[in-house]
DNA sequence: ATAAGACTTCAAGTCGGCTTGAAGTCAAGG
DNA sequence: CCTTGACTTCAAGCCGACTTGAAGTCTTAT
């Protein structure tokens, strides 16, 4: 396919798509004179790539999942993000049940309604000032550090 | 209280909440001289915003949350941004549910996964192309929209 | 053979959300 | 009183994720 039908499939622009391939997040398989021509297969990637972005991951974090540097770590780092939108989860579920919450509420403010604030309390458990991009270096060391401690300890 | 004691009890740096107030989105209750006097209650609101950023909303959409219009406006506004996060919330889940299926697959590639693949599909749903910024005029709108009628109606 | 038009590169621009820096003002303690 | 250091303003800078524009190259249809 042409940089064209691939655009046209994945609902992307074609200079996201030549943005992708400059940051390494897919390939194209070869060139016709200058023109780059991908394989089918590049729609799943870019399918994923997409979820990945509407679930709060930077194009960083997403092409780590993609290149494992072993085969293990792919799968430490997947779960450890499961792990993050998991809390993510949690944390919308609070905030939307405050937001109803305070949509039918009959307090004047909503600073007023005891249950609303109560609501945002939890919400806010253990999360203020996070940052914009999730800290992934921390994420990443934990991640190192239990695989070179299970490579220690299979010595 | 002073900026330096907001910015403490918040967390939040003493530019960010300069930030904040010249986009509206905090209030000072005074000078002394030239420096901004706080009113405790500057710290729900805080809280408040640093929830809604961390639901994904844009300062622009907070502000909206607070400043009603009307007081139809804001409840309507309110239960909107609910029903987006419920979508964000269920879409997250599959992906979620996906990267913890990913992690434990003994599929080569997740691309040959098809457990894996069709919760992706369920999560892509009606999902591509989205967004940056949630497209809140088409939204802002529809609620407009909604309260003319209202009011046509009842007049 | 040539002209249109789809592709290419590379640099610069945009947007949101802040942060940083320079230059100035002011309150409080020694 | 005067220094110090926390505050102030305003402009510019930064980051991520793209988009846009100019200038060039190729394919293809006539």
């Amino acid at each position: 396919m042409d940089i064209a039908e691939v655009a046209k499939a994945s609902g992307l622009p074609a200079s996201t798509l030549r943005f992708y391939e400059g940051k390494g997040l897919i390939e194209s398989t070869g060139r016709k004179g200058l023109r780059r021509i991908f394989s089918a297969s590049v729609l799943d990637r870019l399918a994923l790539i997409s979820l990945g972005r509407s679930a709060g991951f930077s194009l960083d974090e997403i092409s780590e999942m993609f290149t494992p540097q072993g085969p293990e770590i792919n799968r430490a780092l997947l779960s450890s993000k499961a792990d993050e939108l998991d809390k993510k989860i949690k944390e919308l579920t609070y905030i939307r049940d405050g937001l109803r919450h305070a949509a039918a509420c009959k307090s004047p403010s909503h600073f007023e309604c005891p249950k609303f604030l109560q609501l945002m309390r939890i919400a806010g458990k253990n999360r203020f000032r996070q940052p914009n991009k999730l800290q992934s270096n921390t994420l990443r060391q934990e991640i190192e550090k239990n695989i070179t401690r299970s490579k220690n300890s299979s010595e």
